[in-house]
DNA sequence: TTGTAATATCGCAATATTACGATGTGTTGT
DNA sequence: ACAACACATCGTAATATTGCGATATTACAA
């Protein structure tokens, strides 16, 4: 028991969950945002950014790199990270896709 | 340790994460869509839906709950699910407005 | 009232995530 | 060569999530 039984479900549904689980955590969401708001590749800085320590912050980085969110490129003795325009936006459509199939106007309920 | 430090982060950097989290899971996935598809209030069908115990459908079906994105109406003996439209469609412009401030065509990185 | 169906909740085991110190690896300056 | 810096990775502790059997709880039907 405990593992997600992911067998039980479609590859899509599998695939939006993930997607989602690499949002699921303020940190991560302040590194796309930061990353964001510079719209440039950062070195460095992102450890002082967060107040997490500096192994924490590498953790998170890996877990957005897993999933394609973002990439670095080593420069020099830093790293240098950015947002993955492709990536990022096959998220924006993936959930856009997700909300959109609901008739607002339905029906609430009984 | 172990615990997420809430505290470093803003309200709205805490609340995507939340909301993200409310989508972390192919199950939850799958009974948004299925509620999403028939666009009404659905009896007991949930628990054949997925493969899942009754007990496990039912704790999902309480998070979505929380999170507010579906809502419960007894009926009879059963309850009834449908999507809530109010918090779906703040859930829909929140990734919508987090996925748009990124200027795709920018500078990719170093 | 007694039984049954539909859910919810409890309690537990398995697994996953978060956080961080310590340590490793590669780079840059001296 | 060596110290200092920037990250990554390892190991581990704390906590959270997932899943399910067992056990409430409530509504209805006989």
């Amino acid at each position: 028991m405990g593992a997600t039984k992911t067998d039980l479900f479609t590859k899509q549904q599998n695939d939006i969950a993930i997607m989602a689980k690499a949002l699921a955590h303020p940190a991560r969401i302040a590194i796309l945002q930061y990353l964001v708001k510079k719209n440039a590749c950062v070195c460095g800085d992102l450890v002082d950014e967060l107040g997490l320590a500096q192994a924490t912050t590498s953790q998170h980085l890996k877990e957005l790199k897993t999933a394609g969110l973002i990439q670095g490129t080593i420069e020099g003795a830093s790293v240098c990270y950015c947002i993955n325009p492709k990536v990022w936006k096959q998220y924006q459509q993936l959930f856009a896709g997700f909300f959109k199939e609901v008739d607002l106007n339905g029906p609430s309920c009984c």
